[in-house]
DNA sequence: AGCATTGTTTCACA
DNA sequence: TTGTGAAACAATGC
């Protein structure tokens, strides 16, 4: 599920246990708390509060108080943040911070693609998609011989589209997945960023990209919303594109 | 049984 | 340097 929307959604829960004292961690996970050992990340978060709670695309991350170190926090393919929920049953919860008065805050992941890090490294990220400038967005989207869609999901060009958000974004803007993004005019590119900032507004407040009007018809034997044209389908940077051969010509 | 899956990283290679 | 494709990661669901 997770995209910028849920993304954003889980930086709001965050935000939530800001100032409240930690009393425990759970970082026993090693595969999600990598390259840290057990205990590490206990060590350096024992005691401190969270102070704010930040998100750059799909990359969250919380300041800690007296100069203690950031906390890093992805999603990865299936995770959300649990805040005050009793815990998962099944061993769901891979990274849990407790705090005094009983509260709790979990990385709540079936699958283990979520991270949990000390201090992390965003230097290869690239400006948030619901936030790049106009002219940020044209310099760095519309250059290379990359598809579209490979281009969106490339977390360094710009940071916090996934594959569904990629289809809603580009059926909503009427531009193919296999277009050149080196090849598209000023206009097309302005025009794209705009839908690109729609749909993720949207999705924010709907409540997820699963609610996108595209998102929703996409899948096999799925039809256009807007023509009702039986939608194209194929692996586009790496993971299965559809699209509207008619709304979205190449 | 086999295949697919919303994410990221790494690597071999052109 | 830039780009491409595939594999790996882990686990679940159809």
């Amino acid at each position: 599920m997770p995209e910028l929307p849920e993304a954003e959604r889980a930086r709001q829960q965050i935000a939530r246990v800001v100032g409240r004292e930690i009393v425990a961690v759970d970082d026993s996970d090693t595969y999600v708390c990598r390259p840290h050992a057990p205990g590490e990340i206990a060590q350096a978060l024992l005691g401190r509060r969270l102070t704010a709670a930040h998100r750059r695309g799909k990359f969250l991350w919380a300041e800690t108080d007296d100069g203690g170190p950031d906390l890093g926090l992805h999603l990865g393919m299936a995770g959300r943040i649990a805040v005050d929920e009793d815990p998962a049953p099944n061993r769901w919860d891979r990274f849990v911070l407790e705090f005094a008065g009983g509260g709790r805050m979990a990385l709540r992941d079936k699958r283990r693609l979520g991270r949990a890090v000390i201090e992390p490294d965003f230097s290869h990220v690239g400006p948030d998609a619901a936030e790049v400038s106009r002219d940020m967005f044209r310099a760095r989207v519309g250059r290379g011989s990359l598809a579209l869609k490979a281009k969106l999901l490339d977390q360094g060009v710009i940071a916090g589209v996934g594959n569904l958000l990629a289809d809603e974004t580009l059926w909503r803007a009427r531009l193919s997945p296999r277009r050149i993004a080196g090849e598209l005019d000023q206009d097309e590119l302005d025009h794209l960023r705009r839908q690109l900032r729609a749909a993720t507004r949207d999705a924010i407040r709907e409540g997820g990209v699963h609610t996108g009007r595209f998102v929703q018809a996409r899948g096999r034997g799925g039809t256009c919303p807007r023509c009702g044209t039986g939608l194209d389908r194929a692996t586009i940077g790496g993971r299965t594109t559809y699209w509207c051969p008619r709304c979205q010509p190449s």
